[in-house]
DNA sequence: ACAATAAGTGGGGTGGCACCCCGCTTCTGC
DNA sequence: GCAGAAGCGGGGTGCCACCCCACTTATTGT
Protein backbone atom coordinates (compact mmCIF):
# COMPACT_ATOMS: atom_id res chain seq x y z
CA UNK A 1 0.00 0.00 0.00
CA UNK A 2 1.27 3.42 -1.28
CA UNK A 3 2.27 6.05 1.59
CA UNK A 4 -0.40 8.37 0.68
CA UNK A 5 -3.06 5.81 0.79
CA UNK A 6 -2.46 4.57 3.80
CA UNK A 7 -2.81 8.23 5.31
CA UNK A 8 -6.07 8.33 3.70
CA UNK A 9 -7.23 5.58 4.82
CA UNK A 10 -6.30 6.32 8.49
CA UNK A 11 -7.79 9.77 7.87
CA UNK A 12 -11.08 7.64 6.93
CA UNK A 13 -11.30 5.48 9.60
CA UNK A 14 -10.58 8.50 12.30
CA UNK A 15 -13.42 11.16 10.85
CA UNK A 16 -15.53 8.09 10.94
CA UNK A 17 -14.90 7.00 14.54
CA UNK A 18 -15.88 11.19 15.31
CA UNK A 19 -19.22 10.86 12.89
CA UNK A 20 -20.24 7.39 14.50
CA UNK A 21 -19.32 8.22 17.51
CA UNK A 22 -22.03 11.59 17.50
CA UNK A 23 -24.73 10.02 14.70
CA UNK A 24 -24.87 6.23 15.16
CA UNK A 25 -23.67 3.76 12.16
CA UNK A 26 -26.14 5.53 9.74
CA UNK A 27 -23.70 8.44 9.87
CA UNK A 28 -23.70 9.68 6.53
CA UNK A 29 -20.52 8.39 4.47
CA UNK A 30 -20.28 11.42 2.34
CA UNK A 31 -20.16 13.66 5.36
CA UNK A 32 -17.29 11.19 6.78
CA UNK A 33 -15.16 11.95 3.57
CA UNK A 34 -15.75 15.71 3.77
CA UNK A 35 -14.27 15.65 7.17
CA UNK A 36 -11.69 14.01 6.13
CA UNK A 37 -10.77 15.63 3.51
CA UNK A 38 -10.83 13.40 0.68
CA UNK A 39 -13.27 12.14 -2.14
CA UNK A 40 -15.85 10.36 -1.55
CA UNK A 41 -14.43 7.58 -4.19
CA UNK A 42 -11.73 7.48 -2.09
CA UNK A 43 -13.61 6.36 0.47
CA UNK A 44 -15.87 4.32 -1.47
CA UNK A 45 -12.72 2.37 -2.99
CA UNK A 46 -11.31 1.64 0.56
CA UNK A 47 -14.18 0.86 1.82
CA UNK A 48 -16.69 -1.24 -0.66
CA UNK A 49 -19.37 -1.10 1.65
CA UNK A 50 -20.53 0.96 4.53
CA UNK A 51 -19.80 -2.85 7.19
CA UNK A 52 -16.63 -2.62 5.78
CA UNK A 53 -16.10 0.90 7.28
CA UNK A 54 -17.68 0.26 10.25
CA UNK A 55 -15.27 -2.78 10.73
CA UNK A 56 -12.31 -0.47 10.73
CA UNK A 57 -14.11 1.97 12.82
CA UNK A 58 -14.31 -1.09 15.93
CA UNK A 59 -11.63 -3.39 15.33
CA UNK A 60 -9.45 -1.34 17.71
CA UNK A 61 -12.15 -1.34 20.50
CA UNK A 62 -12.57 -5.34 19.61
CA UNK A 63 -8.80 -5.73 20.22
CA UNK A 64 -9.35 -4.10 23.50
CA UNK A 65 -12.38 -6.57 24.43
CA UNK A 66 -10.66 -9.30 23.20
CA UNK A 67 -7.44 -8.64 25.49
CA UNK A 68 -10.10 -8.02 28.65
CA UNK A 69 -11.45 -11.69 28.03
CA UNK A 70 -7.65 -12.81 27.95
CA UNK A 71 -7.17 -11.21 31.29
CA UNK A 72 -10.73 -12.36 33.25
CA UNK A 73 -9.27 -15.79 32.15
CA UNK A 74 -7.66 -15.52 35.35
CA UNK A 75 -10.33 -14.79 37.60
CA UNK A 76 -10.61 -17.66 39.90
CA UNK A 77 -14.65 -18.29 39.16
CA UNK A 78 -14.90 -18.99 35.47
CA UNK A 79 -19.02 -18.20 35.85
CA UNK A 80 -18.26 -14.86 37.11
CA UNK A 81 -15.58 -14.44 34.63
CA UNK A 82 -17.66 -14.90 31.90
CA UNK A 83 -20.98 -13.06 32.33
CA UNK A 84 -18.25 -10.12 33.45
CA UNK A 85 -16.93 -10.07 29.96
CA UNK A 86 -20.51 -10.66 28.71
CA UNK A 87 -21.66 -7.62 30.37
CA UNK A 88 -18.80 -5.46 29.30
CA UNK A 89 -19.56 -6.56 25.99
CA UNK A 90 -22.94 -5.32 26.41
CA UNK A 91 -22.08 -1.86 28.17
CA UNK A 92 -19.40 -0.88 26.11
CA UNK A 93 -22.11 -1.95 22.59
CA UNK A 94 -24.56 -0.28 23.76
CA UNK A 95 -22.14 3.28 24.16
CA UNK A 96 -20.96 2.86 20.54
CA UNK A 97 -23.80 3.20 18.73
CA UNK A 98 -23.68 0.92 15.89
CA UNK A 99 -21.22 -2.13 17.30
CA UNK A 100 -24.43 -4.32 17.97
CA UNK A 101 -26.22 -3.97 14.52
CA UNK A 102 -22.59 -4.36 12.85
CA UNK A 103 -21.57 -7.38 14.30
CA UNK A 104 -25.35 -8.59 13.80
CA UNK A 105 -25.06 -7.80 9.91
CA UNK A 106 -21.77 -8.97 9.15
CA UNK A 107 -21.17 -13.26 8.64
CA UNK A 108 -19.69 -14.39 11.96
CA UNK A 109 -17.70 -17.00 10.23
CA UNK A 110 -15.44 -14.86 8.23
CA UNK A 111 -12.29 -14.34 9.58
CA UNK A 112 -10.73 -10.84 10.32
CA UNK A 113 -14.00 -9.45 11.40
CA UNK A 114 -14.88 -8.12 14.58
CA UNK A 115 -17.46 -10.62 15.33
CA UNK A 116 -14.63 -13.44 14.63
CA UNK A 117 -12.43 -12.07 17.11
CA UNK A 118 -14.89 -12.12 19.27
CA UNK A 119 -16.17 -15.78 19.17
CA UNK A 120 -11.89 -16.66 19.58
CA UNK A 121 -11.77 -14.63 22.53
CA UNK A 122 -14.76 -15.78 24.30
CA UNK A 123 -15.02 -19.64 23.54
CA UNK A 124 -12.58 -19.90 26.32
CA UNK A 125 -14.23 -18.29 28.70
CA UNK A 126 -17.24 -20.27 27.99
CA UNK A 127 -15.09 -23.34 28.08
CA UNK A 128 -14.23 -23.16 31.24
CA UNK A 129 -17.41 -21.81 32.31
CA UNK A 130 -18.86 -25.17 31.20
CA UNK A 131 -16.03 -27.48 32.74
CA UNK A 132 -16.67 -25.89 35.80
CA UNK A 133 -20.00 -27.07 35.56
CA UNK A 134 -22.21 -23.71 35.89
CA UNK A 135 -22.66 -23.25 31.80
CA UNK A 136 -24.82 -25.64 30.11
CA UNK A 137 -23.05 -27.07 27.26
CA UNK A 138 -25.54 -27.11 24.78
CA UNK A 139 -24.93 -23.28 24.78
CA UNK A 140 -22.73 -22.16 22.45
CA UNK A 141 -20.35 -19.22 22.12
CA UNK A 142 -22.25 -17.89 18.75
CA UNK A 143 -26.24 -18.28 20.93
CA UNK A 144 -24.00 -16.04 23.98
CA UNK A 145 -22.99 -13.38 21.31
CA UNK A 146 -26.06 -13.34 19.53
CA UNK A 147 -28.19 -12.85 22.93
CA UNK A 148 -25.71 -9.79 23.95
CA UNK A 149 -25.17 -8.04 20.98
CA UNK A 150 -29.32 -8.53 20.76
CA UNK A 151 -29.93 -6.94 23.80
CA UNK A 152 -26.99 -4.48 23.43
CA UNK A 153 -29.24 -3.37 19.98
CA UNK A 154 -32.18 -2.92 21.98
CA UNK A 155 -30.87 -0.92 24.79
CA UNK A 156 -29.31 1.54 22.45
CA UNK A 157 -31.82 4.26 23.35
CA UNK A 158 -32.00 3.38 27.28
CA UNK A 159 -28.46 3.37 28.17
CA UNK A 160 -26.08 0.86 29.01
CA UNK A 161 -26.49 0.16 32.47
CA UNK A 162 -29.94 -1.28 31.55
CA UNK A 163 -28.25 -3.36 28.64
CA UNK A 164 -26.11 -4.87 31.28
CA UNK A 165 -29.38 -5.48 33.50
CA UNK A 166 -30.73 -7.09 30.55
CA UNK A 167 -28.09 -9.02 29.84
CA UNK A 168 -27.74 -10.50 34.26
CA UNK A 169 -31.70 -11.75 33.39
CA UNK A 170 -30.99 -13.31 30.45
CA UNK A 171 -27.76 -15.13 32.44
CA UNK A 172 -30.00 -16.15 35.57
CA UNK A 173 -33.20 -16.73 34.01
CA UNK A 174 -36.71 -15.06 34.51
CA UNK A 175 -37.70 -18.09 36.49
CA UNK A 176 -37.37 -17.12 40.56
CA UNK A 177 -35.94 -20.22 41.70
CA UNK A 178 -32.79 -20.26 44.48
CA UNK A 179 -29.58 -20.14 42.30
CA UNK A 180 -27.72 -23.25 43.02
CA UNK A 181 -23.97 -22.85 42.08
CA UNK B 1 -62.70 11.08 7.37
CA UNK B 2 -63.84 10.94 3.33
CA UNK B 3 -64.76 7.72 1.68
CA UNK B 4 -61.80 8.50 -0.97
CA UNK B 5 -59.43 8.91 1.52
CA UNK B 6 -60.24 5.85 3.57
CA UNK B 7 -59.97 3.43 0.29
CA UNK B 8 -56.48 5.45 0.38
CA UNK B 9 -55.43 4.53 3.56
CA UNK B 10 -56.51 1.19 3.12
CA UNK B 11 -54.44 1.01 0.02
CA UNK B 12 -51.51 1.85 1.25
CA UNK B 13 -51.34 -0.15 4.36
CA UNK B 14 -52.30 -3.61 2.15
CA UNK B 15 -49.33 -2.47 -0.31
CA UNK B 16 -47.50 -1.63 2.65
CA UNK B 17 -47.80 -5.05 4.15
CA UNK B 18 -46.72 -6.43 1.18
CA UNK B 19 -43.95 -4.76 0.81
CA UNK B 20 -42.15 -5.20 4.30
CA UNK B 21 -43.15 -9.43 3.62
CA UNK B 22 -40.72 -8.58 0.99
CA UNK B 23 -37.87 -6.05 1.79
CA UNK B 24 -38.38 -5.43 5.41
CA UNK B 25 -39.02 -2.46 7.62
CA UNK B 26 -36.76 -0.29 5.27
CA UNK B 27 -39.17 -0.78 1.99
CA UNK B 28 -38.77 1.93 -0.01
CA UNK B 29 -42.00 4.34 0.79
CA UNK B 30 -41.93 5.81 -2.68
CA UNK B 31 -42.41 2.38 -4.05
CA UNK B 32 -45.34 1.47 -1.69
CA UNK B 33 -47.15 4.26 -2.90
CA UNK B 34 -46.64 3.52 -6.41
CA UNK B 35 -47.79 0.00 -5.78
CA UNK B 36 -51.05 1.27 -4.19
CA UNK B 37 -51.75 3.86 -7.15
CA UNK B 38 -51.62 7.04 -5.13
CA UNK B 39 -49.27 10.15 -5.19
CA UNK B 40 -46.21 9.52 -2.77
CA UNK B 41 -47.49 12.98 -1.13
CA UNK B 42 -50.47 11.06 -0.68
CA UNK B 43 -48.90 8.00 1.76
CA UNK B 44 -46.98 11.15 3.56
CA UNK B 45 -50.07 12.81 4.41
CA UNK B 46 -51.41 9.89 6.25
CA UNK B 47 -48.63 8.41 7.68
CA UNK B 48 -46.26 11.66 8.82
CA UNK B 49 -43.28 9.55 9.19
CA UNK B 50 -42.04 5.47 8.33
CA UNK B 51 -43.14 4.43 12.04
CA UNK B 52 -46.11 5.77 12.05
CA UNK B 53 -47.03 3.36 8.61
CA UNK B 54 -45.30 0.37 9.42
CA UNK B 55 -47.86 1.13 13.04
CA UNK B 56 -50.75 0.71 10.84
CA UNK B 57 -49.16 -2.49 8.71
CA UNK B 58 -48.93 -4.50 12.52
CA UNK B 59 -51.66 -3.19 14.04
CA UNK B 60 -53.71 -6.19 12.94
CA UNK B 61 -50.89 -9.04 13.45
CA UNK B 62 -50.64 -7.16 16.61
CA UNK B 63 -54.32 -7.61 17.87
CA UNK B 64 -54.17 -11.53 17.08
CA UNK B 65 -51.51 -11.98 19.56
CA UNK B 66 -53.10 -10.02 22.10
CA UNK B 67 -55.89 -11.89 21.28
CA UNK B 68 -53.89 -14.93 21.80
CA UNK B 69 -52.49 -13.95 25.13
CA UNK B 70 -56.55 -13.71 26.40
CA UNK B 71 -56.64 -17.97 25.36
CA UNK B 72 -53.31 -18.48 26.88
CA UNK B 73 -54.58 -17.23 30.69
CA UNK B 74 -57.38 -20.04 30.39
CA UNK B 75 -53.62 -22.21 30.30
CA UNK B 76 -53.81 -24.32 33.88
CA UNK B 77 -49.64 -23.62 34.56
CA UNK B 78 -49.29 -19.74 34.08
CA UNK B 79 -45.32 -20.13 33.36
CA UNK B 80 -45.98 -22.15 30.21
CA UNK B 81 -48.91 -19.90 29.21
CA UNK B 82 -45.97 -16.78 29.72
CA UNK B 83 -43.28 -18.30 27.89
CA UNK B 84 -45.22 -20.16 25.11
CA UNK B 85 -46.59 -16.39 24.36
CA UNK B 86 -43.20 -14.81 24.02
CA UNK B 87 -42.77 -17.88 22.44
CA UNK B 88 -44.79 -17.02 19.54
CA UNK B 89 -43.88 -13.25 19.86
CA UNK B 90 -40.62 -14.03 18.55
CA UNK B 91 -41.38 -15.98 16.35
CA UNK B 92 -43.54 -13.91 14.81
CA UNK B 93 -41.35 -10.89 15.08
CA UNK B 94 -38.70 -12.84 13.33
CA UNK B 95 -41.03 -13.85 10.55
CA UNK B 96 -42.67 -10.32 10.00
CA UNK B 97 -39.30 -8.87 9.15
CA UNK B 98 -39.63 -5.22 11.07
CA UNK B 99 -41.94 -5.90 13.91
CA UNK B 100 -39.21 -5.78 16.13
CA UNK B 101 -37.65 -2.98 14.76
CA UNK B 102 -40.73 -0.84 14.79
CA UNK B 103 -41.32 -1.87 18.22
CA UNK B 104 -38.40 -1.24 20.04
CA UNK B 105 -37.98 2.75 17.58
CA UNK B 106 -41.08 3.70 18.82
CA UNK B 107 -41.85 5.12 22.59
CA UNK B 108 -43.68 2.56 24.62
CA UNK B 109 -46.02 3.81 26.77
CA UNK B 110 -47.78 6.21 23.86
CA UNK B 111 -51.45 4.25 23.73
CA UNK B 112 -52.94 2.73 20.83
CA UNK B 113 -49.73 1.96 20.08
CA UNK B 114 -48.55 -2.24 19.43
CA UNK B 115 -46.02 -2.09 22.05
CA UNK B 116 -49.03 -0.27 24.52
CA UNK B 117 -50.89 -3.09 23.59
CA UNK B 118 -48.78 -5.78 23.94
CA UNK B 119 -47.98 -4.41 27.34
CA UNK B 120 -51.30 -4.79 28.76
CA UNK B 121 -51.80 -7.72 26.60
CA UNK B 122 -48.33 -9.66 28.39
CA UNK B 123 -49.02 -7.96 31.81
CA UNK B 124 -51.65 -10.52 32.55
CA UNK B 125 -49.66 -13.60 31.43
CA UNK B 126 -46.29 -11.82 33.37
CA UNK B 127 -48.26 -11.20 36.77
CA UNK B 128 -50.12 -14.58 36.71
CA UNK B 129 -46.69 -16.37 37.00
CA UNK B 130 -45.63 -14.17 39.27
CA UNK B 131 -48.02 -14.86 41.86
CA UNK B 132 -47.40 -18.76 41.06
CA UNK B 133 -44.27 -17.95 42.50
CA UNK B 134 -42.11 -19.12 39.41
CA UNK B 135 -41.29 -15.91 37.88
CA UNK B 136 -39.22 -12.98 39.89
CA UNK B 137 -41.19 -10.15 40.87
CA UNK B 138 -38.74 -7.66 39.94
CA UNK B 139 -38.75 -8.86 36.02
CA UNK B 140 -41.19 -5.90 34.60
CA UNK B 141 -43.31 -7.18 31.14
CA UNK B 142 -41.34 -4.36 29.58
CA UNK B 143 -37.98 -6.18 30.56
CA UNK B 144 -39.35 -9.12 28.56
CA UNK B 145 -40.59 -7.90 25.86
CA UNK B 146 -37.51 -5.58 25.24
CA UNK B 147 -35.82 -9.39 25.56
CA UNK B 148 -37.86 -11.25 23.41
CA UNK B 149 -37.69 -8.29 20.68
CA UNK B 150 -33.85 -8.26 20.54
CA UNK B 151 -33.82 -11.57 20.50
CA UNK B 152 -36.59 -11.67 17.35
CA UNK B 153 -34.58 -8.97 15.65
CA UNK B 154 -31.40 -10.30 16.05
CA UNK B 155 -32.21 -13.85 14.74
CA UNK B 156 -34.25 -12.14 11.81
CA UNK B 157 -31.81 -13.09 9.37
CA UNK B 158 -31.53 -16.87 11.02
CA UNK B 159 -35.34 -17.55 11.48
CA UNK B 160 -38.17 -18.10 13.91
CA UNK B 161 -36.83 -20.98 14.91
CA UNK B 162 -33.49 -19.96 16.47
CA UNK B 163 -35.94 -16.89 17.83
CA UNK B 164 -37.20 -19.35 19.76
CA UNK B 165 -34.27 -21.05 20.96
CA UNK B 166 -32.72 -17.83 22.12
CA UNK B 167 -35.94 -16.93 23.70
CA UNK B 168 -36.18 -20.22 25.71
CA UNK B 169 -32.67 -19.86 26.77
CA UNK B 170 -33.02 -16.53 28.25
CA UNK B 171 -35.68 -17.53 30.24
CA UNK B 172 -34.31 -20.26 31.52
CA UNK B 173 -30.95 -18.48 31.85
CA UNK B 174 -27.62 -20.28 30.58
CA UNK B 175 -26.60 -22.05 33.51
CA UNK B 176 -26.48 -25.55 34.04
CA UNK B 177 -28.47 -25.68 37.15
CA UNK B 178 -31.48 -27.93 38.11
CA UNK B 179 -34.92 -26.69 36.93
CA UNK B 180 -36.89 -26.53 40.99
CA UNK B 181 -40.13 -25.24 39.67
C1' DA C 1 18.49 12.62 -10.82
C1' DC C 2 14.91 11.33 -13.59
C1' DA C 3 11.78 8.98 -16.62
C1' DA C 4 8.49 5.25 -16.98
C1' DT C 5 4.69 3.30 -14.90
C1' DA C 6 1.59 1.68 -11.85
C1' DA C 7 -1.22 3.14 -8.05
C1' DG C 8 -4.22 6.43 -6.21
C1' DT C 9 -7.26 10.45 -6.48
C1' DG C 10 -11.55 13.36 -6.63
C1' DG C 11 -14.85 16.21 -9.44
C1' DG C 12 -18.77 15.32 -11.33
C1' DG C 13 -22.47 12.19 -12.93
C1' DT C 14 -26.49 8.89 -12.09
C1' DG C 15 -30.38 7.17 -10.10
C1' DG C 16 -33.02 6.72 -6.00
C1' DC C 17 -34.76 8.40 -1.85
C1' DA C 18 -37.89 11.11 1.78
C1' DC C 19 -40.45 14.78 2.15
C1' DC C 20 -42.97 19.19 0.69
C1' DC C 21 -45.65 22.79 -2.11
C1' DC C 22 -49.58 24.18 -4.54
C1' DG C 23 -52.84 24.20 -8.37
C1' DC C 24 -56.35 20.95 -9.43
C1' DT C 25 -60.06 17.37 -8.61
C1' DT C 26 -63.59 15.05 -6.13
C1' DC C 27 -66.66 14.29 -2.45
C1' DT C 28 -70.35 15.89 0.74
C1' DG C 29 -73.83 18.59 3.36
C1' DC C 30 -77.29 21.49 2.34
C1' DG D 1 -76.95 20.62 -8.02
C1' DC D 2 -73.92 23.72 -5.98
C1' DA D 3 -70.45 25.89 -2.86
C1' DG D 4 -66.80 25.02 -0.19
C1' DA D 5 -63.92 22.11 1.96
C1' DA D 6 -61.30 17.98 2.00
C1' DG D 7 -58.19 15.33 -0.46
C1' DC D 8 -55.11 14.55 -4.30
C1' DG D 9 -50.64 13.92 -6.93
C1' DG D 10 -47.18 15.88 -10.33
C1' DG D 11 -43.22 17.86 -9.87
C1' DG D 12 -39.55 20.13 -7.06
C1' DT D 13 -35.71 20.13 -3.50
C1' DG D 14 -31.93 18.50 -1.25
C1' DC D 15 -29.50 14.52 0.28
C1' DC D 16 -27.62 10.12 -0.36
C1' DA D 17 -24.66 5.86 -2.03
C1' DC D 18 -22.06 4.55 -5.48
C1' DC D 19 -19.45 4.83 -10.08
C1' DC D 20 -16.53 6.60 -14.08
C1' DC D 21 -12.47 8.42 -15.95
C1' DA D 22 -9.13 12.07 -16.87
C1' DC D 23 -5.57 13.61 -14.00
C1' DT D 24 -1.90 13.53 -10.23
C1' DT D 25 1.52 11.42 -7.40
C1' DA D 26 4.56 7.93 -5.27
C1' DT D 27 7.69 4.38 -6.40
C1' DT D 28 11.14 1.86 -8.80
C1' DG D 29 14.97 0.81 -11.91
C1' DT D 30 18.66 2.83 -14.03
Amino acid sequence: MRADAQRNYDRIVEAASEAVARDGAEASLEEIARRAGVGSATLHRHFPNRWALMGAVFHGRTEELCERAGELESVPDPHEALVTWLRELAAYSATARGLAAVLLAEPLQQSESCGAMLVTAGEKLRLRAVEAGTVRPDVSIADLLTLVNAIALAAEKTGPAEAERLVSLAMDGISARPLRR
